[in-house]
DNA sequence: TACAATCTGAAATTATCGCTTCACACACCG
DNA sequence: CGGTGTGTGAAGCGATAATTTCAGATTGTA
């Protein structure tokens, strides 16, 4: 197909703007977006009602866009989806739309689900529960640690984990402080470890120690399971294929998201105050929002 | 509610009544099978005369096929679409197995596939392959800035970076560095920024500052987009909703690693060779210990 | 802090749509 | 040939949608 620039979709052109779009026009984008084209294809103040926004503004985006008027938009917008009605739509519309099936970021969509479904067949859902228990557990202290790749999966599990409930901390990235931070792992202590492909030496002494001090390690590790589970009481071993030079951690990412999702639905009521208190001190520097 | 609560589509409602439709009522309905069902999301006035029949019998169709008026059979089409439009996706296979389909591991898995398939709705493609021409340009050096949130996954994306070629630093956490980094920041380099709701002040401001010394800034932001976009010569809108309490970040990362594995291959020749002799010191290193 | 520039939505205005009415057309009968 | 029933669209009447105007709100700037 030949690149022509007169004929360029309303996303395209969208997209092409986006810099200097204003709040409420991005509030119309996002709206647009989240149901494309479908959300544009009502009446103007149907849209604008949607998208939170006066009938004005729809007005305005539509002539920022070179559209007439809305009416014009919404042509395009029929004409557009005529137009995708006609091909069969499948895989197409699912993901990057004009980009071809070899581009990167499909290939790394479709590795993305397959390490997402095969990482859910792969891992006992009980173990989850059951680390989600010692998680939640605010009687024990938090331990996090990950490895020279995983310390940024480590530390933002810590992040989050920390406005969820207190005790929580992260195993330092330099290993020359861990042998004292080791004297902070007590009994019940639960030490949550990142290990995967070229598992760290250093990273199974270290749990060795812990676990001699009496406490209870959990693993996330990928599908080829790291030495460390021997000493874990749950270990969740998770695909983290890519086609890439390096391994992809966006399961292990989505483990620790739906371990704090799920942590603080264990203990709502403790958690949900912690929450509104932190709310409180953050917006004393901030304006709005 | 409304008498026609059966769920039959207007295609199957129109063919039943087939054989009790007037001359006028078929050219119609051949004019909506001609190309279904844009054909009836058009005004009363447009469809009539496309079909070349009056709009009382445009009326008369509708109501006769049990809908209460226009607006009502033109509503019952765009579910339908809508209906039909939505991603094959959300039919998931079977997550963890076992498990019910509330647990919050599947909802977790259906929440990040719908933001995945979403974001490269919203992607440009070509918004990105620009970025990895940045990236991969050896001649400009590279800032990664994250929030407090995004701070890991902007860390995450910099230690891959980083083995991949030289000149890429992290734009530290703490606020009161950033005055002194930003002189390292010139004409030419590439500013990566993270920022996703409850959108960073002082981001936006270092945002600014790093642009009036020429720098180029690619922003990555959520669907409803940050207003560094205003600066970004490149945009990249994501969708990061998740059932918890904060935001999703796999989709960032996802994107992040996508970004380093076309910048490797952009530029396969050298990033080997520096891939190749990371890998000797490692095992160095190792040997040392 | 004041001023200018920009953004936003309430309200007023205009255009268009959806719908009703009704006269006419065309059948099929008695 | 009228009479009767059904189908059709021109015309017009609200109702709603689209657009314009304008004043207040917000933001950036001196």
């Amino acid at each position: 197909m030949s690149p022509q620039q007169r004929s360029a979709t309303v996303a395209e052109r969208l997209r092409e703007k986006s810099g200097e779009l204003t709040a409420a026009e991005r509030k119309l984008m996002a709206t647009l977006f989240a149901n494309y084209p479908m959300a544009g294809l009502v009446s103007i103040t149907e849209f604008a009602r949607v998208a939170e926004v006066s009938t004005p503004s729809v007005l305005r985006l539509a002539k920022k866009l070179g559209f007439a008027g809305f009416p014009s938009f919404q042509e395009e917008l029929r004409t557009e989806l005529s137009a995708q009605l006609q091909n069969p739509i499948s895989k197409h519309d699912r993901w990057a739309a004009d980009a071809p099936d070899a581009h990167i970021l499909n290939r790394f969509a479709s590795a993305a689900l397959e390490n997402l479904s095969g990482s859910l067949k792969l891992l006992d859902h009980r173990a989850f529960d059951a680390t989600v228990g010692l998680l939640a557990d605010r009687k024990r202290r938090i331990h996090v640690a990950g490895g020279r790749i995983t310390q940024a999966i480590a530390s933002y599990l810590v992040t989050h984990l920390q406005m969820a409930r207190p005790g929580v901390s992260l195993l330092p990235a330099t290993h020359s402080f861990w042998p004292q931070y080791l004297l902070d792992i007590g009994k019940q202590d639960v030490l949550l470890m990142f290990d995967i492909r070229r598992y760290d030496a250093r990273m199974l002494e270290f749990a060795a120690s812990a676990e001699v001090r009496g406490a209870r390690i959990v693993l996330i590790t990928d599908q080829w399971i790291s030495p460390i589970a021997r000493l874990a009481v749950h270990t969740l071993p998770l695909r983290i294929e890519a086609p890439s030079s390096w391994d992809s951690n966006i399961v292990p990412l989505f483990v620790a998201e739906a371990l704090v999702a799920a942590t603080v639905n264990a203990n709502w009521r403790e958690t949900e105050a912690r929450i509104n208190e932190l709310e409180s001190l953050s917006e004393t520097g901030r304006r709005n929002k």
